[in-house]
RNA sequence: GGCACGUUGCCCGAGUGGCCAAAGGGAGCUGACUGUAAAUCAGCCGGCAACGCCUACGUAGGUUCGAAUCCUGCACGUGCCA
């Protein structure tokens, strides 16, 4: 198998090398010949996210740059937690892990190759904890790990103020195993991870050394964060999901297209396979206008093709188009509104019974979560059926507002829509 | 196991018997300005059959005309001691 020398270069222009080991050596081994990395997933919800998706494209460019990629879905260490800053992590039960780790694996394996040379492995590391006895894993690899190191670890050390339990302090030692496991198994060599891992990662790194002598490479991506240094999607609708269901295709087009100036070329580089050339030369056109959003239109396309395909991209473009066209909602035909409404929710009417008012509809949609919430959107003018701004939380839409007689178009603020369809 | 301290709305954090649905900040929502951006400014920000009622300050009780505020048990957390 031949390894494209370019690879490193082109993971140090995407931004994705925000920590590594040995750079030089690093860039070696990826040189030689075909190294066989390593990416875990833990199951801790029932979809992959943003986050999750920097690891796998990673693993893609990594598989395309002629290497041999094992992913990882953490069956044993979604049992553990890893120590994160917001605390103690609740457990979850066996029966949960194992329904997550099925969905995370089905997640990553449309991402990569399973065939030719350098074709793809997917491993879960319960397959080798499992039976593993506590003495003996306390004597093979708890010995390995010196507690002052472990306690020196930031995570860590930011956790031992609010408290953290064993289990969590242990969990480095399980990833660490994993990396070493697979060293010896499938002569892995290489491990990357989000920066937030890089403890874990050299944990790994560390304990090949010194329980085989070995060598072997890490390096992290960046954390991605908004550009006021938050984390994307932490409080409002939650997480960008991967999974279609908890994240329609339209909802995470959306999210794309509606990502800040400043990030919107890192968000390229980092999401996307396009070719450094043609992302400088859109970053180019982005500085001088931006006001075009062109660049988001093309990362949006672009990544929610990678994850829901191409189908779905085009429907999701052409609900927007409709939806945010500027042309007048009412002229739609059915077929048009059904489409587009379908992509951003709808909810079905009897047409027996008279219409509810507005702020009923705002809740029936999904648009609001209670009625006091919608009369509040309403009188705040931020409520509009068919485009129309309603200012009474009473209002009761007419039989004539109805769109090809049987649509009405809500929308609440700016951009967010609901179809109702009564029939 | 003992002692001390703590547990407040999505998050942080005031409040120590009535004026508390609970200061302030952050997040979020809406409006204006824009480009379905950012920044800024303004309003909103528990629920309901809504000038009132209900639910809410870890949990279960108690004292009181009246409690987030006082007392008791319990749970959890942190610290000190054992």
């Amino acid at each position: 198998m031949s390894v494209d020398p370019t690879l490193l270069d082109d993971l140090e222009w995407r931004g994705l090398l925000a920590e590594s080991t040995d750079r030089d050596a690093l860039r070696a081994a990826l040189t030689e010949g075909s190294v066989r990395f390593y990416v875990g997933f833990d199951p801790t919800a029932p979809s992959l996210h943003m986050g999750n998706l920097v690891q796998i494209l990673t693993a893609m460019r990594l598989q395309r740059g002629g290497h041999t990629p094992f992913a990882l879905v953490g069956g044993a260490t979604g049992m553990i937690g890893d120590p994160r800053d917001s605390g103690e992590r609740t457990l979850n039960s066996l029966d949960t892990v194992q329904e997550w780790t099925a969905r995370v694996r089905g997640q990553i394996e449309p991402f990569l190759s399973f065939e030719g040379e350098n074709a793809a492995t997917m491993v879960n590391n319960f397959d080798w904890t499992e039976g593993l006895s506590v003495i003996d894993f306390l004597r093979d690899i708890g010995k390995h790990f010196p507690v002052n190191r472990m306690l020196a670890r930031e995570t860590v050390r930011r956790r031992l103020e609010s408290g953290i339990s064993y289990t969590e302090f242990s969990y480095v030692l399980l990833q660490s195993m994993d990396f070493l496991t697979l060293h010896r198994q499938h002569g892995v060599t290489l491990q990357f991870g989000g920066s937030d891992q890089w403890g874990n990662l050299t944990g790994g790194v560390e304990l090949i050394r010194r329980a085989e002598g070995g060598s072997a490479h890490a390096f992290a991506t960046p954390l991605i964060t908004k550009a006021d240094g938050t984390k994307y999607g932490k409080t409002e609708g939650g997480a960008l999901w991967l999974d279609p269901v908890l994240m329609p295709p339209y909802a995470f087009h959306q999210f794309w297209l509606n990502v800040e100036d400043e990030k919107v070329v890192e968000l390229l580089r980092v999401f996307t396979f396009l070719p450094r050339a043609e992302i400088e030369a859109l970053e180019q056109r982005h500085t001088e206008k931006p006001f075009l959003r062109e660049a988001q239109k093309v990362l949006a396309d672009e990544v929610t093709t990678l994850v829901h395909g191409a189908a779905e991209t085009a429907s999701a473009k052409a609900a927007a188009e409709a939806l945010f066209g500027g042309g007048d909602v009412t002229s739609l035909s059915a077929a048009t509104l059904e489409a587009a409404l379908g992509e951003a929710g709808t909810v079905e009417l009897d047409s027996g019974t008279a219409l509810p008012d507005v702020s009923e509809l705002l809740v029936l949609t999904g648009l609001a979560k209670s009625r006091s919430e919608a009369r509040r959107t309403v009188t705040e003018g931020g409520a509009y059926v068919n485009n129309v701004r309603i200012e009474d939380p009473a209002h009761v839409p007419a039989a004539s507002d109805l769109i090809a007689s049987s649509w009405l178009v809500l929308r609440r603020g700016k951009k967010r829509f609901a179809g109702v369809r009564v029939g």
